[in-house]
DNA sequence: GTCTATACGGTGATAGAC
DNA sequence: GTCTATCACCGTATAGAC
């Protein structure tokens, strides 16, 4: 744990903004954030505690109840934290691969199988929330909106190379059909014992674009 | 295969012979696993106590321990139970589609989109579980094994479609293509908003069957 | 803003009557 | 085998000191 510990009591006699204490208060809950996010990893979501939060995070449970209302408002800005991490991501890998939809669609599944996102410990927590999706409609749009998000984009990408080389399968299915095989290679990612390397998932999935699409190569 | 197998001179002291008394401890484990179903569907796993199991099984908390030591134990019959029912239909409806590769596969792929294996409730259970695999290795073992023997049948079935009919891509990947689109619309399934129906997804993931192998008739 | 101490309720598990 | 009563513990959240 690296301690970038903050010495107590100092006095700060309005050296401080109040902007620079919004600053410190968000680092605070992203340290809280990461910390929960290891605990769900290590014990699973039912056993999570804020007691184990608080261990592993260094903070007091009194503070940590302080920046987070309760568990569930903890659990509810974990599960955005995570979204908004993914959603930088893939939007930005989508955002730099220029107009060529072949270029798109690789680096979108590229994005999906880069370290940040597709981590053992990552997928796992997205599990254990959207194993608990049904009883929370908070969780279910959080996930539904970034799932549908990530969807389009890739149906854009397919539709777009569909009318540039033509290809065996109708859009939609071309479509879901890679986005379903990413969401299948991250649960083999996370069930079995290391059968699958990210990188070996990402080409697979390659090979199936060139497989969907009359390419010269498919990488 | 139910014998009405009586062993000879058992002591039938009047009542209730200590055959029946087995199956009814059976079919009570079932319904108070049935119970526990519905509540991690209602609730979720983390919020999931003995208290709710009882009260929705209509058995008393004592005598749930009484027939399920502890709840961790009682979750682990769970995911047993839920895999047992699983790994039986998708290899009887295997054993019944005959010697024919395609139709084997087919039939693979249907079982998995069949109302008992492929609820929303039940896919919800199975994330939530996923999710806590990381932490317990005997849900890992259960759900890694389970998980495999799939697979194995899935890519003995495309090894002999390729070896039939040739195919545009190599055997691996195209198994790897199939499994992953199912278990991707399994989670669209769970997470989007009934924007995919059960029978559409059976027929999505038949079409990329047919992308991959060159058959006349894919359907 | 941060931390300590504590109240309060709920949860898993036991003992023992029927 | 089944149930009731009960306990000891732990987790959440609060109140208030620094």
């Amino acid at each position: 744990m690296d301690s970038t510990k903050q010495l107590p009591g100092r006095k700060q006699t309005g050296d401080i903004s109040s902007r620079s204490r919004r600053v410190q208060s968000e680092q605070r809950k992203r340290q809280i954030i990461e910390a929960t996010i290891t605990c769900i990893d290590r014990n699973g979501l039912s056993q999570l505690t804020l007691d184990k939060v608080a261990a592993e995070s260094g903070i007091t449970k009194g503070n940590l109840v302080f920046h987070f209302r309760n568990r569930e408002n903890l659990l509810e800005q974990t599960l955005q934290h995570l979204n908004e991490e993914y959603l930088e991501s893939w939007q930005s890998a989508f955002a730099a691969a220029g107009d060529d939809p072949l270029r798109q669609l690789l680096a979108l599944i590229d994005v999906r199988f880069s370290p940040t996102i597709c981590s053992r410990k990552k997928i796992s927590i997205w599990y254990a929330f959207w194993g608990e999706t049904r009883s929370r409609p908070k969780y279910m749009k959080v996930c539904g909106e970034s799932d549908q998000a990530f969807s389009n984009a890739l149906l854009q990408c397919c539709h777009a190379l569909h009318q540039q080389v033509g290809g065996s399968l109708d859009t939609k299915t071309s479509a879901l059909a890679i986005e379903g095989m990413i969401d299948g290679l991250w649960q083999d990612i996370l069930i079995s014992p290391q059968r699958h390397k990210r990188a070996d998932a990402a080409t697979a999935v390659h090979r199936l674009v060139g497989a969907l699409f009359p390419l010269e190569r498919a990488d």
